[in-house]
RNA sequence: GCCGAUGUGGUGGAAUUGGUAGACACGACGGACUCAAAAUCCGUUGGGAUUUCCCGUGAGGGUUCGAGUCCCUCCAUCGGCACCA
């Protein structure tokens, strides 16, 4: 009987597809099921990642079938981006054609897989009838007030008048033609991702029980919730006059209201916008100005690298409660972007504005003292106040809420929090993307699209050069008329992020959209599949996608379309692949292909190995031996049932040596385990060695009912992850009947003697064979017997027993 | 710098959550089969002593009858954030 994966693969991937095996049925009072794995970019061709994250997704997808749930285990395309163009580049292929014939090809991939995915909810995200919903809901979001239109910095190249992504900058340059970019002003869509910012941190104790603990934590610190007085610093008279009149003062932000008597200086941001008017109105002088817009020319994540500079320009403000006057400077380290772009500065207690003082001999007035120990500046640990007014003596807590009640009652000020979660800018200038569906009107300015007319669809003749936005340059695509007075418009060119596309793939799934048309997906479907049971993905996915698609499910719940808070209970994140100790890489040529592995060994020896070599969230680090151990294991476990006979119900004998007993007792471990690994735990390793250890066990017997047991259960077990052969010997054997759940019985995993340890003061000296339950004091008496030659002599203190485990006793001397 | 995670044989990794450290697998060594090789099967395999002893889970300390597991200090590696006032 010779284990041949090829013809036992296609077998039943063949069977699979006919019987269309892996349909989620409609029945809803059925309980359910979401398994959801990350969906791949078609970039090409999988790699070892896909197969490592669709193994373990297809490993519970496969589990919840066999415990009788209606499981939903989709799979799709993320199909959108900057790579199909990259390709229309390089080979002059056409980015739909590039990406569908990649769709094509890849689902074959993982299909000799044997990934149990249903075929009647696959979709791609640049499939028209995809975007057509998600223009409509952007357009919902326009209409709430979610999404809105500001300028945005973008990297330009003048060359190829093309706008560039970050990663298409290599040191300063374009990566096509290798002439330096600038930083250029254009408009651009954003959602406010920013006004769910309170209810995107809150609501991550829903997911406390669900998520890795890092995840969590790591879009806590992105969100960056702040809680801090926020007051307005009143410009001196002579200041105000300075600046015509057109300010009479800024806002600026504290953490730290405890420290406001330590204020020596205010800082602005070099955008700031009393600064842009001091320059439009030349009241600063020429060095000045120059410093400033040197400071202005350099991007804001490019300054933190630099050395803390500023400049005084000439204003002053006015303390809120000393009435003192501040000079007012500006400062690289000011960030225009948060809270309202300008500081007070406590040189004392904060030590940024520790390194700014010194640097320009600017005075430092402490106002905190430590609790115990010596003052030592700058002191940014909470402390007595001193030299503070009326607030001297009280401890920081204290005085921050006294001082910012003060401030309430003055109305000069107010608690506020504050984020440092950016709004989303979705706004790319690309044509291989969803378009944005808005449209600019001489009359009527900005116009989202009627819905009626949606989808806006991308134009098929375009040429992509890397040259400017095709949308941009098409003859006729940009042509329109104005929804609202039926004048001529131009289309909006952008295209969006596909982040957006990735944030509600999961709803697009819960529906059969090739049955239901007029929705996106449906309610009652949302309701019953949502939210997704399990999803498995990599970390690299920790912050962006996860907060996009949490941020997007709570608008479209608002929005009326969806009914979950969360879109994912639960939460695995997968390690990397690793070869010779890196990430395999083509450009580190340290990769292994599925398709070559899949060819030699079979689908089933790369799932095995795959789960096998580490637990999921681990690194895994690839090993072309264990493969083939992995492989062998699968033979022995192929041609091993020649020992079995067939049967369709499992068979119940009675051990009748030590042996059978322990083999027994093996099987039923591993029948025990599966249940916790699959739904508890994920550590497919440690259940796949309990099942060699069960076979391995088996092996050293010769009764064909327990063997035949085992066999009954250990394919059972095994099945979600190595499906074909798993079919083939239940189809073999038992007719199938072996799939489903299956009874533990308890009486195999009771033993008739245990083992157990006898230690003297914790070190192990002897061991001894007891029966189960044995009473205290035999035990004790037994295990001394076993250890005489230590304890003999000496005086006893103590006896411990841990029932079943081992016998501590302690002495003395 | 801040936050988080991880450190166990030659290697990947187990350890029922405070109770016999090293399961399972890879590799290595030895053996069987074979004219021979491959495949397969069976042993041995943490280190050191050589008779049943000592040492050992990154280092040091602590709690405990008992610590890989809990606490403190330190070291190393990896990841995230990085002037967020």
């Amino acid at each position: 009987m010779q284990y041949n994966p090829k013809e036992i693969e296609k077998k039943w991937q063949e069977f699979w597809d006919k019987n269309n095996s892996f349909e989620p049925s409609e029945d809803k009072t059925l309980p359910k099921k979401y398994i959801l794995s990350m969906f791949p970019y078609p970039s090409g061709r999988i790699h070892m990642g896909h197969v490592r994250n669709y193994s373990i997704g297809d490993a519970l997808a496969r589990y919840y079938r066999q415990m009788g749930y209606n499981v939903l285990h989709p799979i799709g395309w993320d199909s959108f981006g900057m790579p199909a163009e990259n390709a229309a580049i390089k080979h002059k292929l056409h980015p739909k054609k590039w990406t569908y014939e990649n769709i094509d090809y890849m689902r074959k991939e993982l299909k000799s897989l044997g990934l149990s995915f249903s075929k009647t909810r696959e979709f791609a995200t640049s499939d028209t009838e995809y975007t057509r919903w998600e223009q409509e809901f952007i357009i919902k979001m326009y209409e709430k007030g979610l999404l809105y239109q500001k300028n945005q910095t973008v990297n330009w190249c003048e060359t190829c008048h093309t706008v560039l992504a970050n990663e298409q900058v290599i040191e300063g340059c374009c990566w096509r033609c290798d002439n330096p970019i600038i930083q250029k002003e254009m408009p651009g869509y954003y959602i406010a991702i920013t006004k769910y910012a309170g209810e995107l941190l809150d609501d991550m104790k829903e997911l406390r029980d669900g998520w890795p603990k890092r995840v969590l934590t790591m879009q806590e610190n992105w969100i960056g919730r702040s809680l801090g007085l926020e007051f307005r610093f009143e410009l001196s008279q002579e200041s105000k006059e300075k600046l015509n009149n057109c300010f009479d003062g800024y806002e600026v932000f504290t953490t730290r209201a405890d420290t406001i008597y330590g204020v020596t200086y205010s800082a602005l941001a070099p955008e700031h916008e009393i600064v842009n008017y001091m320059i439009q109105n030349n009241l600063l002088d020429e060095q000045t100005k120059q410093t400033i817009l040197k400071m202005q020319s350099i991007l804001p994540r490019d300054r933190a690298a630099q050395e803390k500079e500023g400049v005084y320009i000439g204003i002053d403000v006015i303390h809120p409660l000393t009435k003192e006057k501040i000079p007012v400077w500006v400062a690289n380290f000011v960030l225009v972007e948060y809270g309202s772009g300008a500081v007070m500065a406590v040189p004392a207690h904060d030590e940024r504005d520790f390194e700014f003082a010194n640097k320009y001999n600017l005075p430092i007035k402490h106002v905190i003292e430590p609790p115990k120990g010596n003052l030592e500046l700058p002191y940014t640990n909470p402390g007595i106040l001193v030299n503070s007014g009326e607030f001297s003596g009280m401890k920081s807590e204290e005085a921050k809420k006294a001082i910012i009640k003060k401030f309430e009652e003055l109305g000069i000020g107010k608690e506020t929090v504050n984020y440092k979660l950016r709004d989303w800018g979705i706004s790319r200038q690309r044509y291989w993307g969803a378009p944005i569906p808005f449209i600019h009107c001489q009359n009527c300015g900005l116009v989202p699209e009627k819905i009626e007319n949606l989808p806006v669809t991308l134009p098929d003749d375009v040429e992509i050069t890397g040259s400017g936005n095709p949308l941009e340059t098409h003859p006729t695509w940009k042509k329109c008329v104005c929804p609202r007075c039926g004048a001529d418009a131009t289309r909006e060119t952008d295209t969006m992020d596909t982040f957006v596309q990735s944030s509600w793939y999961q709803f697009r799934y819960v529906t059969d959209f090739h049955k239901y048309k007029d929705v996106p997906f449906r309610s009652e479907d949302e309701k019953y599949w949502m939210s997704v049971d399990e999803y498995i993905g990599g970390i690299e996915h920790a912050i962006l996608h996860l907060l996009y698609a949490r941020f997007f499910t709570k608008a479209l719940r608002d929005l009326g379309y969806a009914s979950v808070n969360e879109p994912f209970k639960n939460l695995l994140t997968q390690g990397m692949v690793l070869k010779d100790g890196s990430k395999m890489s083509k450009s580190k040529g340290n990769t292994v292909d599925p398709d070559e592995l899949i060819e030699k060994y079979g689908a089933d020896t790369a799932r095995l190995f795959i789960l096998f070599a580490a637990p999921p969230e681990k690194e895994l680090e690839w090993n072309d031996k264990a493969v083939e151990g992995a492989f062998r294991f699968l033979n022995r476990l192929y041609t091993n049932q020649a020992k079995c006979k067939n049967t369709t119900t499992k068979p119940n004998p009675i051990p009748a040596s030590k042996a059978e007993k322990l083999a027994r007792k093996k099987v039923y471990e591993t029948l025990k385990k599966a249940d916790e690994v699959y739904t508890k735990t994920f550590a497919f390793n440690t259940l796949i060695a309990s099942a060699m250890e069960a076979l391995n066990e088996l092996n050293k017997i010769d009764n064909e009912d327990i063997y035949t047991e085992g066999y009954w259960i250990i394919t059972n077990v095994l099945e979600p992850i190595v499906p074909h052969i798993a079919n083939e010997i239940a189809d073999n054997l038992f007719n199938q009947e072996n799939f489903g759940k299956i009874e533990i019985d308890e009486s195999a995993l009771k033993d008739d003697e245990i083992t157990m340890a006898v230690t003297v003061n914790g070190k192990k000296r002897a061991e001894i064979h007891v029966a189960p339950n044995e009473d205290k004091d035999k035990l004790i008496e037994v295990a001394k017997q076993a250890a005489a030659r230590y304890i003999d002599g000496k005086t006893i203190i103590k006896e411990i027993v841990v029932p079943n485990k081992l016998i501590n006793i302690v002495i003395k001397g």
